[in-house]
DNA sequence: CGCTTTTGACCTGCGC
DNA sequence: GCGCAGGTCAAAAGCG
């Protein structure tokens, strides 16, 4: 099926994940028990000052967070499973036109950020391609539906601005790159590349 | 011309 | 069973 299928492991995924360059401040939910973050996550804890607070109970977390991946059944899938389980997740939704949506629930992390910020996407170094847009309930913004146009990445993500603070926008990330950050990479292969030509001497 | 966005339709889960 | 809300698909339009 996939053209690409049969060649070398995917890459390992990024050590941090990137940040948004635009937002004016950067707020994290945790979605997750620390203990069972993705190692290659490594964020630092939330301690939420009261204006932040504020924000985080005008939005619905319980339905960003769990609908039908919800946190209850969450992962983790064993480390280095993730391309196999995207595959098995691929093949599904090209089912789903034929009327053979599977039930299976799929078990992926999800992250929530809100950001400050004038634009809705956020240039977090990855490459997304927008598949819908709907509207929500109890808001005036519609919420829109993101995935990573990487041919080996089923990651996906949810952006919605929230309508008491129109400033906030919430990013909802579910599941893993198993590909480095293309910008990421564009920004340090000059740097390797120096690094390299330096470590031979 | 290829990629991305838009948008209406369709599907599923859930509550009543 | 029905209706609602959320999530996804895919054709058409837009864009560089």
């Amino acid at each position: 099926m996939d053209g690409d299928g049969d060649h070398a492991p995917p890459p390992p995924p990024p050590p941090l994940l990137p940040l948004p360059s635009q937002a004016s401040s950067f707020l994290f939910t945790p979605s997750l028990p620390s203990s069972s973050m993705h190692p290659h996550l490594q964020l630092p804890p939330p301690p939420l000052p009261p204006l932040q607070a504020q924000i985080l109970g005008d939005i619905d977390w319980a339905t960003l967070l769990s609908a039908q991946t919800g946190l209850s059944d969450l992962y983790p899938r064993a480390e280095g499973t993730s391309s196999v389980m995207a595959e098995e997740e691929k093949g599904s939704i090209k089912d789903r036109r034929k009327g053979v949506r599977t039930t299976r629930k799929a078990t992926r992390p999800r992250f929530a950020f809100q950001t400050r910020s004038v634009d809705d996407i956020l240039d977090d170094g990855y490459r997304w391609r927008k598949y819908g847009q709907k509207a929500v309930k109890n808001s005036i913004y519609p919420r829109s539906y993101y995935r990573c146009t990487h041919h080996t990445c089923d990651v996906k993500k949810q952006v919605q601005r929230l309508s008491k603070d129109t400033s906030v926008v919430v990013t909802t990330y579910e599941g893993i790159h198993n590909h480095p950050c293309e910008k990421l990479m564009e920004t340090l292969s000059p740097l390797l590349k120096q690094i390299q030509f330096l470590s031979r001497f």
